[in-house]
DNA sequence: TAGATTGTTAATCGATTAACAATC
DNA sequence: TAGATTGTTAATCGATTAACAATC
């Protein structure tokens, strides 16, 4: 019998570090390293080398039992695998501050997802440039994502209007959703959001800093006394 | 013996959970709702009632068995547990594009981080105003830090300045940094680093975008054919 | 009381880590 | 060969979920 692994069976964690494999292998390629064991990457990112043989086991296939990984194929595999091969077009929706800024960010160009139009609908700002880009007014979305075939849509539009553009973005056919907006999205089972929520990220910093500080936390219920 | 527990035993999935239980209980409480089971506000997250029960658990005290959880309760023990009952003043490092998007970010404040300071050395930056600060120089860094008592610094530098700007945040006596810049940092065991990577996001999205597009993965390894 | 609810422990599930045969 | 390495399975660990006594 065939065997065939579906890519949305592997868990969440093991995507979540497959960036982080492909970065630093990129950074030794940059430097010329050809061949680098799971023991030498995975020390560099401080986890387990067995943890990285098991991410890796899901898709097969990148070595053989007794040889290192070459740098040179894990990188293509690993873009490949992401779905980074090719460029991933993206457009951003909202060009207020947050908007501007990510437009801006070369960074995501050289990861692979350069951004192919930026919508508003202020007027003031439509038709302003950003990095030889207009800001667009909406109603050229849809035929630009059709045009230069865009997947991927970055949100940083208010929350109010958060919803009512995610679903103009689903019917024009974009299939993931980078949301910074901090509220929920209802989409269908085939389009995929992921929230940027930074408020729930500097709470959680927030809690870390004071139980440094405070050095813990005890407990404020009726066990606390005669016991 | 008397009952105590650390606040750094409970888990990172449980402390990520606090802020959306917070922003739930804040939406309660503007719409005048006075009580809540766990039920109902687990159901509102997409999450199971029990999880939320055991996530409150680590703290202790938040009801009684039998009585619904109070909103006016909740809420204000939610904030002292994350450490926001006062306000916490941040300072970002970097005006560029980000750290001047996160500077107008209006949300951080309502949240309970205002910005108290902002800093870059682009001498053509340096005194920018934003949302009614100056942009700073990088000398009058150590005196604020000290003077509003800030404990948390939101970093925006380029990669490359990171560490050295790190470095002059943690003698200065920061104690949590959030940083957008897309490189490790290293900090003493007194101070946490919470790392926010853009590129990573996008990457996992594309992953699941492929996913949903293809329907699945196969394997090409010798295992293919033949079987 | 009957029905609903919490706090708490036990069971389940999934992710991480260890172990090791096969290979170079 | 001896030492090092991968791919793969088994063991461990931790997080989620279920169960239920106590309570209202």
């Amino acid at each position: 019998m065939r065997k065939t692994r579906r890519a949305c069976n592997v868990p969440d964690a093991t995507i979540h570090r497959l960036p982080l494999y492909l970065e630093k292998l990129k950074l030794l390629q940059a430097i010329g390293v050809e061949d680098v064991s799971s023991r030498q990457l995975a020390e560099s990112l401080d986890i387990k080398a067995s943890q990285l043989r098991h991410d890796f086991h899901y898709f097969g296939g990148f070595s053989r039992p007794g040889r290192p990984y070459q740098v040179d194929i894990l990188v293509p595999a690993l873009e490949q695998i992401i779905g980074i091969s090719q460029p991933q077009p993206t457009v951003i929706l909202g060009a207020g501050h947050l908007g501007q800024a990510l437009a801006n960010y070369q960074n995501l160009e050289l990861q692979g997802f350069p951004v192919v139009g930026i919508f508003d609908v202020n007027p003031k700002l439509i038709g302003l440039e950003i990095r030889g880009q207009p800001v667009r007014d909406m109603d050229e979305l849809e035929l630009l994502i059709r045009d230069k075939g865009v997947r991927i849509a970055i949100l940083t539009v208010p929350a109010a209007n958060a919803q009512a553009v995610t679903d103009r973005l689903v019917r024009a056919g974009i299939v993931g959703i980078f949301n910074f907006a901090p509220t929920d999205l209802k989409v269908p089972e085939t389009v995929v959001v992921r929230n940027e929520r930074l408020a729930v990220g500097i709470m959680s910093l927030s809690f870390r800093v004071k139980c440094i500080i405070e050095g813990g936390y005890e407990r404020t219920d009726g066990l606390v006394a005669g016991e």
